[in-house]
RNA sequence: GCGAGAGUGGCGGAAUUGGUAGACGCAGACGACUCAAAAUCGUCCGCCGAAAGGCUUGGGGGUUCGAGUCCCCCCUCUCGCACCA
């Protein structure tokens, strides 16, 4: 039994999503005359369902771009999906259902879930990376990047599943088995496709600075991943003969002035100098075979001990005739940073101390720190802060980067068999991008291996190269490489038979530039570029911080490479990035420890056992919703019993944006009552407004109102949601006390209501359409501007401040606004509460801050 | 190990960035309405105390008329990176 006030959310919610879709209200026009705003959540991977993080994130994004459009902007906010990976491989394989199909259907699904939301999308724009139009243009940008030449080919070492015959991420690979076969997994050289983004390195790093609308720790992360770091390159001559013992050894390092407390060389099992000797030495061979299978997990490397070999290779001291060093290859050295060698100063490396102590190396102070005298020396832990040199010859009494500048001085001008025997170099830990996958359900690689043309582009003109429908997943590997004929083509440039790529790009290439793609989705190039210049940089980008790093550097890497080739001026993708925090709920497991699904627990006697067996179940911790921990709420279910409303007020209460939100019972259900609770407020507020009447002024409402509207904007501009909420409360509750007050004249009340409607609107548009209309406003308030505010309601004439004794709160005092100081330290001289504690002795001093305080020090 | 962030009532969290700590919500208590329950409405709600008053923002110092906010030293938790020479 309802009564007639309650609020009918499902059935409401759905009238207005309808009207809305009728108006075809969200449709955005690149033509629009308004000041742009682009405004994207991080679009989802199809996994079948929304889950309550999509809410979130989606609700945040929408409250944006809804403001952002009552504010008078032409709001771009497009949905669509990021829809080619894994999963549909392995539906696939375990459903024998074709990866499309899987896509697609999943597809429907969430479209159908995300617009139960009532999120004000243009859906006009939509696609789907695995979309042939859309992977066809992406084949074209790869077209475009290889003549531009910021494609490469290298051979590289990759993770390979032998099992599943295919390449595996470092993600992927746990314990040192594949995350799917469990097999071990080995180590292989293959030729790959590589993005040249190491050439951006310095740019990606330096315009960092310009993104002040991104988190620092964000801008942190991207610049810890680039890690740039300035030393030398420096050549060490090799003084005797033998395999490998001709010429010279490269290193790369960042301490030259360390130079005479090096005591030893070191290189990696990958470098050629290691290889060159394991061929007649086989123990050598034997301990890189060792290093090979060592694991690369984290766990792995924190425990393993520093290991290496003598190679019997020796190099000759720079500075120092009389002096050679031994040549190791080590564990601990990566082939992929620097030169992939090292020279070893113990006493101020820790590494090459542990390295120096196992293998009874020197180990030689040569900077000591300033309160130190020239026996200082180093025992369990190297001395790496900056200090005095010492025992190093020319280099004495200098500062560490003094020394360091002395070294490079000297061997830069010095030869080395014909070049400069060092060079100042920035080294850089960011790799160039490979994007090869041995997999189908990714974009193929528009290229052609021919006997005798060598790699050759597939003309633009033959675009899109397309996924074979006719594929099999029954067996392992890469259904491309064994489709009977789907990579026998005829070479573009001789004729030849010749065989297509089988590999396919990165999912990470697919949402490096999605954004841009949505400017002008029917584009017939990849990029329009008048659409883009217009509307990127996306103002406002929400999405989860697991992204920090890869997509959104990628990202960046992308609209520079784009720029290169061509299709707009370079410039940042996103200039505004929000990362939100997760959704956790509690978590429940049985008697055995495992975990028990949110369905089948329940609340007896303040006890929660399992609903099915009775069984006690322990309560977990509050952790992110996961299928593992089966600890997730259904967005559908929430929606479909409270309506969309509910479920967004609550994503957007109590909890700030950035940090992780737990869902509760509770709070969904007092969001609900809230919905309910201001659509009876509303209706009353109408019935008043209907009667009218009211011999006050209505002032004090509307203070209120303006104040609140002001602040709610401020709040929403700024991404604090929970406090703009929580002015929603506040000023429901104010509305509420007004409507008592006979007094309260009509005006006032519509004045209030309408604004209010308007403030929330953004975060529950359903409920605000159908308030609007309540009282007699015409249109969508969808489409109505965001309510002005009066300034000079927003000041007061009389102000009442608190009034301190000794820093303590003994009275308050009502005084004008503009009221002289004087005059307020004579009137707070004068209460009785500060007499009290004065004792008849006169104030020592009195502090009188305008508009805020008086402090009386006695 | 390195780096970043956070510690405020029973809980989630506010506090114009040095100016009334605890807004707003949850939970809780009492009351009204009801045959009853739910829903709703009203009052109370940091701690100690009968009150006056005192204490209170992880702990300890400091600066200041005044510190959750600034400085120094500790403690705890979370996240990111991880042999980067």
């Amino acid at each position: 039994m309802t009564s007639p006030e309650r609020y009918n959310a499902p059935v409401t919610e759905a009238k207005w999503r309808a009207a809305w879709d009728d108006a075809d209200l969200f449709r955005v026009d690149n033509d629009d005359p308004r000041p742009k705003y682009y405004v994207l959540e991080m679009f989802p991977y199809p996994s079948g369902r929304i889950h309550m993080g999509h809410v979130r994130n989606y609700t945040m994004g929408d409250v944006v771009a809804r403001y952002r459009r009552a504010k008078g902007f032409n709001v771009l906010h497009p949905m669509g999906w990021d829809a080619f990976g894994m999963p549909a491989e392995n539906a696939a394989m375990q459903n024998n259902i074709h990866p499309a199909k899987w896509t697609y259907e999943n597809i429907a699904a969430m479209r159908k879930q995300l617009k139960s939301m009532g999120l004000s999308l243009d859906w006009s724009r939509e696609f789907a990376t695995c979309d042939v139009a859309y992977y066809e243009q992406q084949q074209h940008l790869f077209l475009d990047f290889l003549k531009a030449g910021l494609v490469t080919r290298k051979t590289s070492k990759v993770n390979w599943d032998p099992v599943d015959h295919t390449v595996l991420a470092n993600e992927q690979v746990i314990d040192g088995r594949g995350w799917r076969s469990g097999a071990l997994v080995e180590q292989r050289e293959l030729s790959q496709w590589f993005f040249a983004i190491t050439d951006y390195a310095q740019d990606l790093l330096e315009a960092l600075d310009g993104l002040d609308r991104w988190p620092d720790k964000v801008r942190l992360m991207q610049r810890n991943w680039i890690g740039r770091s300035e030393g030398l390159r420096m050549r060490f001559a090799l003084t005797n003969q033998g395999p490998g013992g001709e010429g010279d050894l490269e290193v790369f390092t960042t301490r030259p002035d360390t130079i005479f407390g090096a005591s030893f060389m070191a290189v990696a099992a990958g470098h050629p100098l290691a290889k060159a000797v394991a061929a007649t030495k086989p123990d050598v061979a034997a301990f890189i075979e060792e290093c090979q299978r060592m694991g690369t997990s984290a766990a792995v490397i924190e425990t393993a001990e520093k290991k290496g070999i003598e190679t019997g290779l020796r190099v000759a001291h720079p500075f120092d005739d009389t002096r050679t060093l031994p040549v190791y290859v080590a564990n601990f050295i990566l082939m992929d940073y620097g030169t992939g060698a090292i020279f070893g100063c113990p006493a101020h490396d820790q590494r090459d101390l542990d390295f120096a102590r196992k293998y009874g190396l020197p180990v030689t102070a040569v900077v000591r720190p300033r309160d130190a005298d020239d026996d200082f020396s180093v025992a369990a832990d190297a001395f790496t802060e900056d200090g005095v040199i010492f025992n190093s010859a020319f280099l004495n009494g200098l500062s560490v980067p003094d020394a360091k500048e002395a070294v490079a001085a000297r061997l830069e001008t010095r030869d080395l068999g014909g070049a400069p025997q060092a060079e100042r170099k920035v080294n850089y830990r960011l790799r160039d991008w490979g994007i090869s996958r041995q997999r189908y359900w990714g974009c193929p690689i528009p290229v052609v291996h021919c006997e005798a043309c060598g790699i050759v582009p597939v003309p633009v003109a033959d675009l899109p190269v397309k996924l074979p429908e006719d594929v099999s997943f029954d067996v392992p590997g890469n259904p491309l490489d064994r489709h009977p004929t789907w990579s026998k083509v005829d070479c573009p440039s001789c004729g030849a038979p010749a065989r297509r790529e089988t590999d396919t790009m990165d999912t990470f290439v697919d949402s490096s530039w999605y954004f841009a793609r949505f400017t002008a989705p029917d584009a017939a190039g990849p990029i329009d570029r008048e659409a883009m210049a217009a509307w990127l940089p996306v103002d406002q980008y929400i999405g989860g911080v697991e992204h920090a790093i890869l997509h959104l550097l990628y990202s960046r890497f992308f609209m520079r490479a784009v720029a290169k080739v061509g299709y707009g001026d370079r410039s940042e993708p996103f200039a505004g990035l929000f990362t939100q925090g997760m959704v956790t709920h509690e978590s429940y497991a049985d008697e055995h420890g495992k975990w028990v699904a949110l369905e089948d627990v329940v609340v007896k006697d303040g006890m929660h056992v399992h609903a099915k067996t009775g069984g006690p179940l322990t309560v977990g911790p509050v952790v992110a919703m996961s299928k593992t921990k089966r600890n997730g709420v259904d967005p559908d279910e929430i929606i479909g019993q409270y309506g969309a409303d509910t479920a967004r007020w609550f994503m957007l209460s109590d909890t700030p944006p950035e940090r992780d939100i737990e869902w509760t019972d509770a709070g969904a259900d007092a969001a609900h009552r809230f919905v309910q609770r201001v659509w009876r407020l509303l209706c009353d507020t109408a019935e008043r407004i209907q009667a009218g009447g009211g011999s006050g002024d209505g002032m004090a409402l509307r203070k209120i109102t303006h104040k609140s509207v002001r602040d709610i904007e401020n709040d929403i501009e700024s991404l604090h949601f929970n406090r703009a909420v929580a002015r929603v409360y506040a000023w429901s509750n104010d509305l509420q006390r007004a409507l008592q007050d006979e007094a309260t004249p009509a005006a006032a009340l519509q004045e209030s209501a309408e604004a209010m409607i308007a403030c929330f609107a953004p975060m529950m548009p359903h409920l605000a359409e159908e308030a609007w209309q309540l009282i007699g406003k015409e249109g969508f308030v969808a489409a109505a501007p965001w309510p002005e505010v009066d300034e000079a309601l927003l000041v007061e004439d009389a102000i009442t401040l608190p009034v301190q004794v000794n820093g303590k709160k003994r009275a308050e005092i009502t005084v004008a606004k503009d009221a002289a100081n004087d005059d307020i330290e004579r009137a707070v001289l004068a209460l009785e509460d500060v007499q009290r504690f004065l004792n008849g002795a006169p104030p020592r001093k009195v502090i009188v801050v305008p508009q805020r305080i008086v402090n009386v020090v006695a």
